[in-house]
DNA sequence: CTGAGATCCTGGGGGC
DNA sequence: TGCCCCCAGGATCTCA
């Protein structure tokens, strides 16, 4: 599942790849994958447009294209967005393809056809539902005692919002709570200041931690590039059933929260 | 406002 | 071995 640095990882790596490319063709083969505003034609709209950035906002990748426009790509489970060179074969499931004028391609694959691409007009507002970044200035012990107070909801839904913190998915959310010693379900307002300021830390160090190492690839992730990130090999509690805790050796248990599989350590986290 | 549940899909795992 | 069934999971929508 593409969270956060796998996006970061996706958007750095497409920033190298296809900046300053232009658009000579739009293969859209399931049209639902394709968004754009009414009347507008994805396809014919993006062709001729120039790519003169990329960027990410929580877990969306942005091509900041020549007119404006903006094209905001979400991955949800197993979305990939690999720039190709020419003649480079496809992945499976690839249901959009950008042609470049030097015949390079960016494909858009996902097999689950959960992701999407969105059309975005100059001044559109996509966004303006999301909640804070977590790697921004902005993300503060203080600001995240006062986003959790009152709240009744178990902390690791309330780390799943992305109308709250975004960026965090199902990955993330159980490392970062292993790592601050909480019980993923506690209720929010249940937790000492010094417990959300130690996973405020825990949440920026984890995130942080994942993008140095280019993402988790767990499923089906891969990096601009197809190439597959290393943070899996060292999650502590995520998919580790029954294995020893890192901390404290106790067996990882398996719950369900938020209709999530949930990962964490009965013994050392409270 | 808040939270619960349904929805969308398909590969893969479990059961027999 | 093969086949069928069922489920995970992010964001969005509906409903209470």
């Amino acid at each position: 599942m593409p969270e956060l640095p796998e996006v970061e990882t996706i958007a750095r790596g497409l920033a190298g790849r296809i900046v300053g490319k232009t658009i000579a063709s739009v293969e859209v083969r399931l049209p639902k994958i394709a968004v754009a505003p009414a009347g507008v034609d994805f396809a014919r709209a993006l062709r001729g447009e120039r790519i003169v950035g990329v960027s990410r906002r929580a877990k969306y990748a942005i091509l900041e294209l020549s007119s404006g426009r903006s094209l905001v790509t979400s991955l949800r489970m197993t979305g990939r967005l690999v720039a190709q060179e020419s003649g480079a074969p496809s992945y499976r499931g690839t249901h959009i393809v950008l042609r470049f004028t030097d015949r390079s391609r960016l494909d858009f694959a996902d097999l689950r056809t959960f992701g999407r691409m969105r059309l975005v007009e100059p001044g559109e507002p996509w966004d303006e539902r999301l909640g804070i970044e977590p790697l921004s200035s902005g993300f503060t012990p203080e600001g995240f005692i006062g986003m959790l107070a009152g709240r009744t909801t178990p902390i690791k839904a309330l780390l799943l919002d992305q109308q709250r913190v975004v960026g965090i998915g199902n990955i993330y959310a159980c490392e970062a709570l292993w790592e601050a010693g909480i019980r993923p379900s506690r209720p929010a307002k249940a937790l000492t200041k010094a417990a959300i300021r130690r996973l405020h830390h825990a949440i920026v160090d984890v995130l942080s931690r994942a993008i140095d190492m280019r993402g988790t690839s767990v499923d089906d992730y891969v990096d601009a590039d197809g190439l597959e990130g290393g943070f899996q090999n060292v999650l502590s509690v995520y998919g580790k059933l029954g294995e020893p805790c890192p901390r404290c050796a106790s067996p990882i248990v398996r719950t369900v929260l938020a209709q999530r599989g949930t990962w964490w350590c009965r013994s050392c986290q409270r």
